[in-house]
DNA sequence: TCTGGGGTCCTAGGACCC
DNA sequence: TCTGGGGTCCTAGGACCC
């Protein structure tokens, strides 16, 4: 039988900032987002006070200062490094393992005799403690999501908890909410539950049939899982990124052009950044600006480019907007044309052009025509600036396209 | 007043080709 | 006025994850 690990650190932001803080233990710890948004990591004490995850700070502000919470700005590049030094631990210690997101991993303990599983278990965790100082859980059962279901009770226990048996695995299944199972979001979790669906373990009993109708496949992989056979298998090299995406929210709402610029070309040169990182080559760029979704009325707006378009020899053809965008541009108040000029300004910009195989593909006054073209065909509909709440810039990158692209990250021409 | 950021996968339906 | 069928590729949007 194939044994599968899930390691889950602990309330990992709040961990990592503890160690440098001893004096923080078994008190009530939050780690806030960018801007000081909203909590995205509580320790077991703030858990307790009853704040929750993504609870915007203002609303828990007072509870914070009554019950003295330490709060914490978020530091990605301290998680980061500690989230890379806790893999290479692991790492060295089995012959397998997908590092799934920077705070969990899944390792392949099949070799690994059931006698002797909680002890290797229990010295992993003992060793990423002492040599770390970061706290973690596993659970070990037969397929991923039972492995993650697992974990789910290591939590409440001593940290780490094995569940191969089925009758076992029934009895713990038939206690946890059909929400907690991964991959069971809130819509499903709507629908289930009006279908009598309510745990784990009816799930589990549930006609494949019917969930693949209801949830379509993923659900159907789900309910597998949950029967002990294997639909997500170990998967230990991590493919290249499919998407870049550079994405803020502003503290206050933006609402002048230059303003809005300023921030997209920031965005554009840190998502370059992460590009040439990867060593990969962009096949789209798209932009989306928000008005503020707490708002009455939230707009929505989304452009793209493909400045590499394969047929007509790099020269880029067109920019479309998503069918949300054609709908908002029938409303005041959106920056339509403006972030399409927006746009066009990204494409002169060195960093973005960087990230092409050609340069000469980007030509400004194609580009100016193709959404002069556009522009015509919403009308000329009197576009006021409004209020922008949060914008991006996001990279779409797909293989190379055709064996003429032969070309690596090294021979593109640097743009001066 | 203040409400995160970065991803993946799946599906329906449109565009296009022969 | 009638108006193929099958295949592929692409996109937007939904749902979910940490």
């Amino acid at each position: 039988m194939r044994k599968i690990a899930l390691v889950d650190i602990n309330n990992f932001y709040v961990s990592c900032e503890r160690v440098f803080r001893p004096d923080l233990q078994n008190k009530p710890v939050i780690v806030l987002s960018n801007n000081d948004g909203c909590a995205i990591a509580r320790s077991n004490e703030a858990k307790n006070l009853g704040i929750k995850m993504g609870e915007p700070y203002f609303k828990f502000k007072e509870i914070a200062q009554k019950f003295d919470i330490a709060i914490f700005s978020s530091n990605y590049t301290l998680y980061q490094d500690f989230s890379n030094r806790i893999m290479a631990l692991l790492k060295s210690q089995v012959p397998m393992i997908e590092v799934y997101s920077i705070d969990e991993a899944f390792l392949d303990l099949t070799h690994v005799s059931e006698d002797t599983l909680i002890s290797f278990c229990q010295n992993l965790k003992d060793q990423v403690r002492q040599y770390l100082g970061i706290p973690i859980s596993i659970g070990v059962s037969s397929t991923k999501t039972l492995a993650k279901v697992t974990n789910h009770f290591a939590k409440k226990s001593e940290g780490v908890f094995i569940l191969l048996n089925e009758k076992e695995i029934d009895t713990f299944l038939s206690r946890l909410p059909v929400n907690e199972i991964w991959g069971i979001g809130r819509n499903h979790t709507k629908y289930l539950f009006a279908q009598g669906i309510d745990t784990a373990f009816k799930l589990k009993e549930a006609p494949p049939k019917w969930i693949r109708q209801k949830m379509s496949v993923v659900g159907e992989r789900i309910v597998t899982e949950l029967n002990g056979k294997i639909s997500y298998e170990l998967e230990e090299e991590s493919d290249s990124k499919k998407m870049i995406t550079v994405s803020r929210s502003f503290p206050k709402d933006v609402t002048s052009y230059e303003e809005l610029e300023c921030a997209i070309c920031s965005f554009i040169e840190r998502a370059a950044e992460k590009l040439r990182d990867e060593k990969m080559l962009a096949q789209k760029i798209g932009v989306f600006i928000k008005t503020n979704r707490f708002g009455e009325d939230s707009y929505y707006s989304n452009f793209q480019l493909a400045p590499l378009d394969v047929a007509s020899h790099y020269t880029p053809t067109f920019i479309t907007a998503g069918k949300k965008a054609l709908k908002a541009i029938y409303k005041p108040n959106l920056f339509y044309k403006k972030a399409g000029i927006c746009l066009l300004d990204l494409c002169s910009h060195k960093e973005f052009q960087g990230s092409f195989l050609c340069q000469a593909s980007l030509k400004k006054e194609q580009l100016m025509l193709t959404l002069d073209k556009l522009n015509q065909r919403y009308d000329k509909r009197t576009v006021n600036y409004g209020a922008v709440d949060q914008s991006a810039v996001s990279i779409t990158q797909r293989q190379f396209l055709s064996p003429h692209y032969t070309t690596q990250w090294n021979d593109i021409p640097k743009v001066k």
